[in-house]
DNA sequence: GAATAGTCTACCAAATCTATAGACTTTATA
DNA sequence: TATAAAGTCTATAGATTTGGTAGACTATTC
């Protein structure tokens, strides 16, 4: 059972990067953001985040400037990166069965026919419909829903 | 960035424990089964299996019988337990973030105003059609969709 | 050349997950 | 009533992951 208060499912970093993407958008043409600023302003631990920018810098969807007047900024626009591809680049595929996914696939040991595994057949509905919801929402979805537009809750 | 080859999102502890279900649900009727029958059908830890199958019962979906004969049974309808339950006994909330469940609920200490979260609200969107869709899988629509005659694979 | 700012390597503490071991209790039945 | 069968309880342990820190290094600007 669990007795833990909490089980956060998508790691701090997912989290952090996800808002740092989100800062980065709505800042879109002011040219490099110090790592410090962002830190700061979102309250992620700066040297965590350090590594985190870097991540999104190799994964193409940051660039950097360094020295002085250098910075972070958005390489692609903010219509075009989503939740899921960040999510998939922190936390790996997102799916709760490892044969649900494409690219990281794996074979359930305990497994013992995975063409009628209802299990399987559950779990592939929930994510499929989970990554189709992600991709949907990119950086300039989530912001036009701060703004109380759009609403779900 | 995530070098594992793959970080598997539901935890043993619920799948051995569905696994434990679905047989126990195919085999209604034919009294108590004995947990090293189950263990060696379905491929699990013996000792593992014990604790799982006693936290079932703890939440009142099994029941067990002692000594000569003994060994577990279900105590619910194979329709009344569905996927979403087994999963929050065993990994807690369904949910991406603490901040959109409602037993667990537990406010991110970096958010800034929670009320218009953008994250959040696609969170919010992803957790509530998951749950929808786990809801859905009983035991019985399980077993139903291992016959092969609904597949959405 | 000094200050600024990103990059790289290494490390670490705490928590969680997946078990395993073994003693104990209850029950059926020969 | 002894004994074997079967579940229950407590404790522990190894491996992995997560979240975070430290510090030296490199590149850039003024």
């Amino acid at each position: 059972m669990n007795n833990d208060i909490f089980v956060e499912m998508i790691s701090k970093k997912t989290k952090y990067a996800i808002n740092a993407l989100v800062f980065l958008a709505k800042r879109t043409g002011e040219g490099p953001i110090v790592i410090s600023e962002i830190a700061e302003k979102e309250h992620i631990p700066r040297k965590f985040l350090e590594s985190i920018l870097l991540n999104l810098k190799k994964a193409g969807l940051l660039a950097s400037k360094k020295g002085k007047g250098g910075g972070y900024y958005l390489l692609q626009d903010p219509e075009d990166i989503n939740l899921a591809d960040v999510m998939r680049l922190f936390d790996g595929p997102i799916a709760f069965l490892p044969c649900v996914t494409y690219k990281y696939y794996e074979r359930c040991e305990e497994c013992k026919d995975e063409e009628t595994c209802g299990i399987r057949d559950v779990f592939f509905e929930v994510k499929k419909k989970t990554v189709e919801l992600l991709k949907q929402a990119s950086l300039s979805e989530v912001i036009k829903r701060e703004s109380g537009l759009i609403s779900h809750l």
